[in-house]
DNA sequence: TCAATAGATTAGAATTATTCTAACTAAAGA
DNA sequence: TCTTTAGTTAGAATAATTCTAATCTATTGA
């Protein structure tokens, strides 16, 4: 094995690996860990229209990059990621949850046949005719999911 | 044990309990076993306003009103009524699905605190400016969940 | 009427999705 | 540096749902 650079600094640093999900971490109060890290990455870097991945999908891909994370702790990171304002749940599917890594306020179409999904900006969407907020409750979102089929 | 009245026929006959059950199953194609029957008594019977079930919950009330039947089989049966448009499976909630007695269309409320829905009818309400429907697609329904929380 | 057959139905067992908690790790204070 | 405390991880446990072998029911033919 080839012999490294001599070291300049006895301390070690963390490498400066993937800032923009170190920054996400850090703005979030979560410790940015060797798994948090790599799953931030993954989730948020190089991908400027949002994701929807399960807690499956994600591990497979740590796993494949090489990450050593257990399916236990994707799911606790995309619990903590989700409390912490990063992502969005999205139920449409009976079994399986999907996180969404766009923030902004959209809706969804849903492909039942392959399983994707595709936001729709609210921006262009008007709602008429809801009924008026009950007494003592609050909109915490309105979902939209338009659900298709293969004609 | 006391003596039954005396038979007039010797053909055994089914009952003529919960009329309006038999009936539809009978109108899905579906045999109506002992099973069937009761589930689709409380799932129909004196609730003209629809219902919202988990297998779980509808489990729960038939064992209560000591129909035999297994989790397995609620779950079997919801799933056969859906298929055979009695019921419309909802999903709202990561890690149950619910299903709605109530087959017009209509959208929902759900209170995420208490896990109750309530419907709303789509003849009020009228969503402007969804996207055109992706090539080679069709729309198999819209569904717009109004989440509610405690203020 | 009765037995044989085919197909539908049931429910225990298996699987899949998710959460829980004991062990581990990192950060903060002395 | 050592100790304490709080956060983090992942194996084990649980919850939700499906699968399939055994059972039951309806139908057909004798």
């Amino acid at each position: 094995m080839a012999k490294t650079a001599p070291k300049t600094r006895k301390t070690v640093r963390t490498p400066p690996v993937t800032t923009a999900a170190l920054a996400r971490l850090r703005d979030a109060g979560l410790r940015p860990t060797r798994q948090r890290i790599a799953l931030a990455a993954l989730l948020f870097d190089g991908h400027p229209y949002g994701r929807h991945v399960t807690a499956e999908m994600l591990f497979d891909e740590a796993r494949k990059r090489g990450a050593r994370v257990s399916l236990a702790t994707v799911y606790n990171t995309l619990n903590q990621f989700t409390e912490a304002g990063l992502l969005r749940e999205l139920v449409v599917d009976p079994g399986t949850s999907h996180f969404d890594t766009n923030m902004g306020d959209h809706h969804h179409l849903y492909f039942e046949d392959s399983g994707e999904l595709r936001d729709v900006d609210a921006g262009g969407i008007e709602i008429k005719g809801l009924p008026a907020t009950p007494r003592g409750a609050e909109v915490a979102r309105v979902d939209v999911i338009v659900r298709l089929r293969r004609r």
